[in-house]
DNA sequence: TAAGTATTTAACTAATAGGTTAATTATATC
DNA sequence: GATATAATTAACCTATTAGTTAAATACTTA
């Protein structure tokens, strides 16, 4: 649980989680929405996985990242994120986002 | 909302949430049951304040510290301990310490 | 196969966290 | 007022965290 709460008390990893909310993202097209190197980046993600908060699934040259559903915690996450300033745009960019993946197939 | 899950993060304070969950305890009944000096809990405490978890009331002496029930990750955590195989006899000695409380009142 | 793109790993640095002991503050008691 | 007790603060040390740039790995494509 420790690595859990410690993965979350972070706000990039949990705008992460926010823009996982609504569609998967490649580790790049997370790292764009951050004014932050590609490995640090790239280190939040696999604190995210390490406590099972999201998976990641290579695709090629790519890594899609998805919220690990089941997990309680990124549910939880995903409800907190709407009472919070900075969550609910996040949370609607990452809708439009995956409409925009959808109407691409 | 940082400090909050910061503060969630450790084993030893989650222990002491769940040692608050039935009763309020001073600094030094807290601290008798780690394996830690004072100065060290204390800190904990200090961190568990902070984040709004916990309230501290000096009386004389003593600091009594309760858990902040208003606070949703109060209420969140005591939930979880439930299921954490640790949480459920740090419950219990904690309804215990409140039962022996209030006979001694 | 060479060159380019996506991502992670390695090596490093600065700041933070979590512990220690010693000193301080505040209250109680003789 | 001197002494003891409860708790915190101060000063210090070590380990971990969060970032950097450079290098490595894996895949794609000309």
């Amino acid at each position: 649980m420790n690595d859990t709460f410690q993965a979350l008390s972070s706000t990039v990893r949990r705008k992460i989680l926010a823009y996982l909310s609504k569609t998967d993202l490649t580790a790049g097209e997370i790292s764009d929405r951050f004014e932050m190197s590609k490995p640090a980046l790239s280190k939040h993600l696999s604190i995210l996985m390490n406590a099972g908060l999201i998976q990641g699934d290579k695709k090629g040259q790519f890594v899609h990242y998805s919220l690990v559903k089941e997990n309680l915690f990124a549910n939880m996450n995903d409800f907190l994120v709407n009472f919070c300033p900075q969550g609910r745009p996040l949370k609607m960019e990452s809708a439009e986002l995956a409409k925009n993946k959808n109407s691409s197939e």
